[in-house]
DNA sequence: CCAGTGATGTCACGCAACGACATCATCCTA
DNA sequence: TAGGATGATGTCGTTGCGTGACATCACTGG
């Protein structure tokens, strides 16, 4: 982070993160499996807290209540630390590869979610369905949240935006 | 796609796709910013096609109705084509690399049908959220579609997702 | 016939990423 | 307590992606 700061991301090689760090180049890469990678070190415990709340939501919660459930899990997780995802997300943004990888760890949150809606009884489109629309609202809430000035509660946004998203498809056709 | 498709995507050199086009590595990296682009050169007016037809949807419409309109345009753009499409997404979901360029896709394709919304009126957290609702409908629907090994209708898949989803978000709390 | 333009090739380079092997500390056990 | 297994790290060498700089060649307009 210190290095991707200073001087972002695509200036700074591996072999300068490593002696930073007191190592070597090649040991970094037994740590993590690319440059990107470092970054998102967070994001499988991040994974696992989402999962963990949406399975234990109560049985009669519909689909998208387990995934609020999730998203509250979310904010808990996150919320504390809003200056260091203001940070980190900042270094992401600037750069198209950390973007692709983000992505790609929002997908597989999505596809966690998904499996977590199946245990659950959810048929399989829905469960897919419930889950990116879970994820779209917390993208959104997430970009809110960081860039906001104020002082809202990351957990309050992910609600006013679940209202929103349901507002919207309700006024479709 | 011949080589990607025969040996893998890894398994495949810059200098071999080169060779086979009668072509220099370096020409290659003329035409694409890198090894995986040369698989999305389509993208561009995909999304073209899409926000043409989020554009000309009728003033009257709700913003997911102009949004389904979009999803009509992405099933005619790509209805034809199914077993290039097969062939292709077969590809990419061998590999990281790939899906990560196929989410940035589909970013910059929520981004651009966001941003359509807006000069339709639609205020900016709207936009977002039912941007992303569309290519999350998108991605599932054209998931089925590949899948399926009926001859299910891209376009009759999407709109059943859509109801899907509105069916989904009504139900929470 | 020449100057300008654009497409391609050639060469050299930096760096990410990985395989193979060496080294060293730790710890378990005979 | 010596010795062997294990795991973390370093060293070295290689491959291939991606880029900058410069040369070449075809084509076009004047």
């Amino acid at each position: 982070m210190e290095l991707y700061v200073e001087r972002g991301f695509e200036q700074t090689t591996v072999a300068e993160i490593a002696e930073r760090a007191g190592l070597t180049a090649r040991t970094f890469f037994r740590y993590f499996a690319d440059k990107r990678e470092v970054l998102f070190a967070g994001s499988a415990s991040l994974q696992e807290a989402l999962v963990a709340a949406l399975e234990s939501a109560p049985d009669a919660a519909s689909p998208m209540e387990a995934v609020a459930a999730a998203l509250d899990a979310a904010a808990a997780f996150l919320g504390e630390g809003r200056e260091f995802s203001r940070k980190r997300q900042a270094v992401i943004a600037a750069n198209a590869e950390l973007r692709e990888r983000e992505l790609i760890k929002m997908a597989q949150l999505s596809a966690a979610l998904a499996d977590g809606l199946r245990r659950r009884g959810v048929v399989s489109p829905d469960a897919s369905l419930a889950a990116e629309a879970g994820v779209a609202i917390f993208r959104v809430a997430f970009e809110r949240w960081v860039t906001d000035l104020g002082k809202r509660d990351l957990s309050q946004i992910m609600c006013e935006s679940l209202d929103q998203l349901k507002a919207l498809t309700a006024a479709a056709r």
